[in-house]
DNA sequence: TCAATAATTAGAATTATTCTAAAAATAGCT
DNA sequence: AGCTATTTTTAGAATAATTCTAATTATTGA
């Protein structure tokens, strides 16, 4: 094929931002559209479904490698439940994750502003924190 | 071989602690007490090799068989960091896991006596939690 | 336009874990 | 103790998510 350029390998600020130093191709931005446009924490497997639909010719593999490219480039981020495959978020806010495990729905549970980790947990002394996950599993009682 | 009453298949407190509608085999006795001597947070494999030392017939089945097994009765907890294979840990205290980076160790973090989590977090309307799983990475610096 | 670099692709490979079915161990009777 | 039903262990096969490989295609920038 040609080096054609289409609609799509132009950016426009709502399904293709520019990521810093990451190079945003056709491919890297319907994936990431895909995660923006349902925000329901797809697997990777899922994300390769639903891609399909606007580009049949998207392989898994290529969906992997975006998924990474992505979440290296911190425009997404990756969640794992126990021993699930990997789920992908395009929420860059602090956040946990609550599972309900009578819908299977993964819910965001944003981080109350000012509060403070160490107000919860004892970290080792020096600790320096990169990364946080919280994640909850339980039943939403309705009454 | 003929049914043979050892040492090991009978209970003492330390090794082989009675748990709550768990038949206490060999097996297992064995391998919670892996988890109980080194405390390193080992992966299921870590366990098998660990095991064989005292027991060389055990079969890696088996190691994941027991380590279910004491899991689903409350005796040990699984801990998951990203897609890595899971680690088991017998402290059963409520607390979270800080992932060092440089060392590649694991460090418990106890949670605050008296800590609410709803202080930290925006919990959904009328959540009940099963289950809370913290994991922190990064440094320590030591100075 | 051309050369150099980076991304995509299909399919193979890997790896942790689970499954299967047969053998062994154990518990609960009498 | 002996008998039977149930549970556990075992080796090896199967599975599933993810990563790797090597060839093709796309992109950058001189």
């Amino acid at each position: 094929m040609k080096n054609n350029i289409t609609e799509s390998s132009k950016c426009n600020a709502e399904d293709c931002p520019t990521v810093d130093g990451l190079r945003m191709t056709r491919q890297r931005s319907e994936v990431y559209s895909v995660l923006m446009s349902y925000r329901d924490h797809p697997t990777a497997g899922e994300v390769f479904e639903r891609a399909k639909e606007n580009m049949p010719t998207i392989s898994l593999a290529t969906v992997y490698n975006c998924l990474e490219a992505l979440v290296q480039h911190g425009a997404v981020r990756q969640v794992n439940f126990e021993r699930e495959s990997s789920r992908y978020c395009p929420n860059l806010t602090e956040h946990g994750h609550f599972h309900d495990e009578e819908s299977g729905k993964i819910i965001d549970v944003p981080l109350k502003k000012g509060a403070k980790l160490s107000d919860l947990l004892d970290l080792p002394e020096g600790a320096e924190i990169d990364n946080l996950e919280i994640t909850l599993r339980g039943k939403i009682s309705n009454n």
